[in-house]
RNA sequence: GCGGCCAUCGUCUAGGGGUCAGGACACCGCCCUUUCACGGCGGUAACACGGGUUCAAAUCCCGUUGGCCGUACCA
C-alpha cells in the first residue's frame, strides 16, 4: 500500500459555484471515496477585493446539496498567512525570490510595449539588476514592492501530468515561462497578501495533496508550481488537468453572467429550476469521463465503483442542455413516487400553490397525471397549478375563437349534459357517450 | 504574437493496427395512444487534411489546419 490518497476541492469564493467547478470537485471527491482517500476542502481567499462570505456560504451549500461531503476542512487560505509568511522567508533566504518594485501602470506599460514590438510580454529582470545598495535604500523607505519567484535562465519545466500531453509529461521552455509574482505589493513594514501560485503550493505540499485535479486552464500555471516545489523542497504531486467545459465552444465560467434564466452556470440556480442533485452529478460525470459499456444512467455508488482517471477524456466538452434535460426527466420518472412528492413540494409552494389539506396521497395521483411530461420539478407547478386554484385569468382570443362560436357552445351544453347524468362519475363510464355525442356532431374526439 | 493542450455523427462519447466505426441526447419515420408525453422499433449522421510506418491505419509517427486555454500585482 501506497501513501494514502489525499485530494482537494479548492474554489475561491468569488461567486457561487458553478457547474464547472463542480464537476472538479465531483471528480475529486470521487478519486478520494473510490480509493477511501481524503477530500480535503480548502477556500482560496486571498484575493480579499473580490472574495464574499456570501460566496462562501453559497458553495458550501451547493457541494452539501450535491452530496459532496469534505473529510477535512474548510480551510481558508486567509486564515493561514503566518505560514506563507514562513516559507516566503525561507525563498528569500534562499534567494529564490527578490523584490520588485515597478507599479501596475509601469508594468502595463511594459507589456504594451512588448505587444507592439511583437515580443512577449516577460518581465524584463530590472529590479532584478538593480544595485543592492539601492534595492536596501528603496525598500527601508518603504516603496512598496512585491516577491518574484526567479525562474531558471534556460531549462525545461516538465509538469508530471497524467492526462494531458498523452500521458508523457508536459514540457515548458523556462525563458518563456517569466519571473512571477508571488505576493501582491507591499513594503517591509506592511506585507502584501500572498499570491495564488504561490499559496497553493504551498498549501498542497503542507496538506499532503497526493493528486492535484483541477481544470485545464491550469496547465500553464502548473509549470510555475512545479519549480515552487523544487524551490521549496517540497515533494511534487502527481497533476491531472480537467478537460475544460464549454458553452459555445467557449470555456463556461461564472463570468458569463447568467444570461438564459432556463441555463444558468450555478449549482444552486439550477437547484432552484428544479434539477435534481442525482441528474446533476450524473450528467456532469458524463463530461470529460465515460462509464464502461455503454451505460449512460447510473447511481452514485456505482459511479464511486467504477471511476478511474484513465477513463477521463481529454478534449473539452460542450456542456449539452438538451442531454441534461433528458436525465432530470429521466430520474424524476424513476423516482419512488413519495420521494418525488416530498420534492415537488418546495416547487409548488414557490409557486404559492397550498397544499394544505392534501394528503400526501392525493398529491402522489395528480403528480402520476404529469410525471411523464416534466423534465424539471419546477414543470409540476406548473401543469398541476388548475389543481390548486381558479383560472386567474382566461385568453380573449381564445375565449372569441372558442365561445363565441354558437355551435360550441351548443357542444359544451350537450357535454355538460352528459357528464351531470354520468353514474358513476367515473373517467371509463364517460368516454362512451361522448364519443356518440361527437360522432354525431360530426366532430373529432380531441 | 508567444507558449501549452486537444482533434470520431449537430452534441456527449466508445473503440487505441484487421469492427457493417458501437451507444446516448437531439432530429426524422413507424408502432402504442383520444392529444401530448412515456415506452417500443427503425432511420439520417462522424474518424479535420496531407504525408509516412505497415500486408493492413480512426487507431502509431511527422507536418498542416482548426479549436480551446494561458500569456495579471485573479484564481
Amino acid at each position: 500500500m501506497t501513501k494514502p490518497i489525499r485530494v482537494r476541492f479548492a474554489p475561491s469564493p468569488t461567486g457561487f459555484l458553478h457547474v464547472g467547478g463542480a464537476r472538479t470537485a465531483l471528480f475529486n471527491w470521487l478519486w478520494a471515496r473510490k480509493n477511501k482517500g481524503t477530500f480535503i476542502l480548502r477556500i482560496e481567499d486571498t484575493d480579499v477585493e473580490r472574495s464574499t462570505d456570501a460566496s462562501v456560504d453559497q458553495i458550501f451549500e451547493s457541494m452539501k446539496w450535491l452530496g459532496l461531503d469534505w473529510d477535512e476542512g474548510p480551510y481558508f487560505q486567509s486564515q493561514r498567512l503566518d505560514i506563507y509568511r514562513e516559507h516566503l522567508q525561507r525563498l528569500i533566504d534562499s534567494k529564490h525570490v527578490y523584490p520588485a518594485f515597478e507599479t501596475k501602470e509601469e508594468l502595463d506599460a511594459m507589456r504594451a510595449l512588448a505587444e507592439a514590438e511583437k515580443r512577449n510580454p516577460i518581465y524584463d529582470r530590472r529590479s532584478l539588476n538593480l544595485p543592492s545598495a539601492e534595492v536596501q535604500r528603496l525598500m527601508e523607505t518603504g516603496t512598496p514592492f512585491v516577491w518574484r519567484f526567479r525562474v531558471p535562465d534556460d531549462g525545461y519545466t516538465d509538469v508530471p501530468e497524467t492526462l494531458m500531453g498523452g500521458n508523457a509529461e508536459c514540457r515548458f521552455h523556462n525563458p518563456d515561462i517569466g519571473d512571477f509574482v508571488i505576493t501582491r505589493p507591499g513594503t517591509l513594514a506592511n506585507p502584501g497578501m500572498p499570491l495564488y501560485n504561490f499559496v497553493c503550493v504551498v498549501d498542497d505540499a503542507l496538506m499532503d495533496i497526493t493528486h492535484v485535479i483541477r481544470g485545464a486552464d491550469h496547465l500553464s500555471n502548473t509549470a510555475k508550481q512545479v519549480l515552487m516545489y523544487q524551490a521549496l523542497g517540497f515533494e511534487i504531486p502527481s497533476f491531472t488537468h480537467l478537460p475544460l467545459i464549454l458553452k459555445n465552444n467557449k470555456k463556461m465560467s461564472k463570468r458569463d453572467a447568467d444570461a438564459d434564466p432556463r441555463t444558468p452556470v450555478s449549482v444552486s440556480a439550477r437547484r432552484d429550476l428544479g434539477y435534481l442533485r442525482e441528474s446533476t452529478l450524473n450528467f456532469l460525470a458524463l463530461l470529460g469521463w465515460s462509464f464502461p459499456g455503454d451505460r449512460e444512467l447510473f447511481t452514485v455508488e456505482e459511479l464511486i465503483e467504477t471511476f478511474t482517471l484513465e477513463r477521463l477524456v481529454k478534449s473539452n466538452a460542450n456542456f449539452d442542455e438538451d442531454k441534461y434535460l433528458f436525465q432530470n426527466g429521466w430520474y424524476i420518472r424513476n423516482m419512488p413516487r413519495p420521494e418525488i412528492v416530498a420534492r415537488v413540494k418546495p416547487f409548488l409552494a414557490a409557486r404559492g400553490l397550498s397544499a394544505d389539506g392534501r394528503s400526501d396521497e392525493w398529491l402522489g395521483k395528480v403528480i402520476e397525471l404529469e410525471i411523464e411530461r416534466c423534465r424539471l420539478l419546477s414543470d409540476f407547478a406548473d401543469a398541476l397549478e388548475y389543481f390548486f386554484k381558479a383560472p386567474g385569468s382566461i385568453d380573449p382570443k381564445g375565449v372569441k375563437k372558442f365561445l363565441g362560436d354558437p355551435a360550441m357552445a351548443d357542444t359544451l351544453n350537450a357535454v355538460a349534459d352528459i357528464l351531470a347524468g354520468l353514474e358513476p362519475f367515473a373517467k371509463d363510464a364517460m368516454e362512451a357517450p361522448l364519443r356518440e355525442m361527437a360522432e354525431a356532431r360530426g366532430l373529432g374526439f380531441g
